[in-house]
DNA sequence: CTCTATGCCTTGACAGTCCATGTAAACTAT
DNA sequence: ATAGTTTACATGGACTGTCAAGGCATAGAG
């Protein structure tokens, strides 16, 4: 998932995946292309990355999963949250707004510094 | 590193680095502690972290190293970044933030689906 | 002279991503 | 009819990076 670095979505994906399931039930590459298209193609979810996820997630309880038909006349498999899943879903999401936070504290912090003691920043 | 999601930190880590040696040369347990500090802890890198991703950096050329003598009179090994370093800085910065961006649209989005149907929203 | 803090480093197990590949059904166009 | 495309689920192997644990060495404090 992710061009700009691949390596930034180890510990979203199921953070984005729980997020994509708040609306209600999704198929697996449902939620891959809500993902796409919300986020401007800026995240992107390989399959690869994506079924493991959601049948390690169901293993945990925090999915439960169910056949049905798509749109298309496809047969899809339906995920729903749990509320173990819900739950899972505020925890994550209380975790990376912290996360994202502590970024934002340590970038802002370097540029002080580097506006304070300008003399370093070059050598 | 990382208490409340170790998997965030993937990704991150080198952009935590770089960032931290914008402020002047430092050795790696000077840059663990001051990210420390700075995040209140929110962030922390383990040593079987830190300095592999020293080694690699290092190896990249974003930083280039020098034995010296730390305040507390040990034998330390500075870092600083080097041209390509601060380059590296600059586009993880901007990768930092767009992905932040997205997974800020999601999680808006998704909040925004819930209210406009919230029947939705318990089944 | 022992204990703690500082400081660098490596090893092995583990987890999760990616790329490639396989399968199958439905729709489209010829 | 049938070939090609899209939708959709799934897995396997290579790879990468994290973590926990351990080792090593020296300075300063008591």
């Amino acid at each position: 998932m992710a061009q700009r670095n691949p390596e930034m979505l180890r510990g979203t994906v199921e953070l984005l995946i729980l997020t994509t399931l708040r609306g209600g039930p999704r198929h697996g590459f449902g939620i891959a292309r809500w993902l796409e298209e919300t986020s401007d193609d800026e995240l992107q979810i390989e399959e690869g990355s994506l079924y493991p996820a959601l049948h390690r997630m169901e293993r945990r309880g925090w999915l439960e999963s169910e056949w049905g038909i798509s749109e298309n006349n496809r047969n899809v498999k339906l995920y729903r949250l749990t509320s173990r899943g819900r739950a899972r879903l505020q925890s994550e999401t209380e975790g990376w707004a912290a996360f994202a936070a502590a970024i934002g504290k340590v970038l802002r912090a370097a540029e002080a510094v580097q506006e304070l003691a300008p003399q370093n920043a070059t050598r």
